[in-house]
DNA sequence: GGCACTGATGCGCAGATGCGCATGCATCGG
DNA sequence: CCGATGCATGCGCATCTGCGCATCAGTGCC
């Protein structure tokens, strides 16, 4: 029905794994090429390769050769801050999580 | 390695469908019962609630038991709050793209 | 208790995804 | 031209997911 959600939903479906999101976070100190990826990740270069691909694909990065090397980068640094502000809410949610089982040690400064 | 991103992966998995996304932003107007849900969003029961079980396991919505209905409700409005942000962004781009292939009609003023 | 209503669950199939692995393609140096 | 480097691609397999469908379970009314 509405075409805002179904591209959201691809968005997110592209976002919704690890290796991917640790991608965009390095990715976000700035430009980097798949082998310093792959090495820094501790993966395959073909992995990253996929994945950068899928991401590429998404619209959420962007290539550049430079020489011999692919540079990548955010195509949109916004998307980040989405997931920033995702990763404070579970954050959050960790840190109730572990406040429940040990009340004491926590922020039971709020009851 | 960082179990932070692992979650984060895992409610993202979860926000990728579009019927979640439109069960979500239903729900971000006030809480809401299966069969409600499934008449506006005209889906099966079963599938709704199906749905729903997975937001619920992700933490994303709770539910209520209200005599014969089950009310569900938001747990963490932020989280709609980032994927607004990300559907700005998704918007921007979607306005770009129609202003690229009809130049004249669109924001051409930037140029 | 019996029945109607509301929601949850089990099952099976079709389609999609992620991964490792081997290989292909482009670029630069000799 | 040839080798080396850096990246992309194709393939096959194991796994997972979403969906429809039928059915089960909890609640309230009579």
């Amino acid at each position: 029905m509405d075409e805002l959600t179904t591209l959201q939903a691809e968005v997110l479906k592209t976002l919704a794994s690890p290796r991917r999101l640790e991608i965009l976070h390095r990715l976000a100190g700035g430009p980097l090429g798949v082998g310093h990826l792959a090495e820094e990740l501790r993966l395959s270069q073909p992995n990253v390769s996929q994945h950068l691909a899928v991401l590429r694909a998404a619209g959420l990065v962007e290539a550049e050769r430079d020489g011999r090397e692919v540079r990548y980068r955010l195509t949109d640094p916004d998307v980040m801050v989405a997931c920033g502000i995702m990763r404070g809410v579970l954050e959050r949610r960790l840190v109730r999580l572990a406040s429940l089982s040990a009340p004491r040690a926590a922020g039971s400064l709020a009851s």
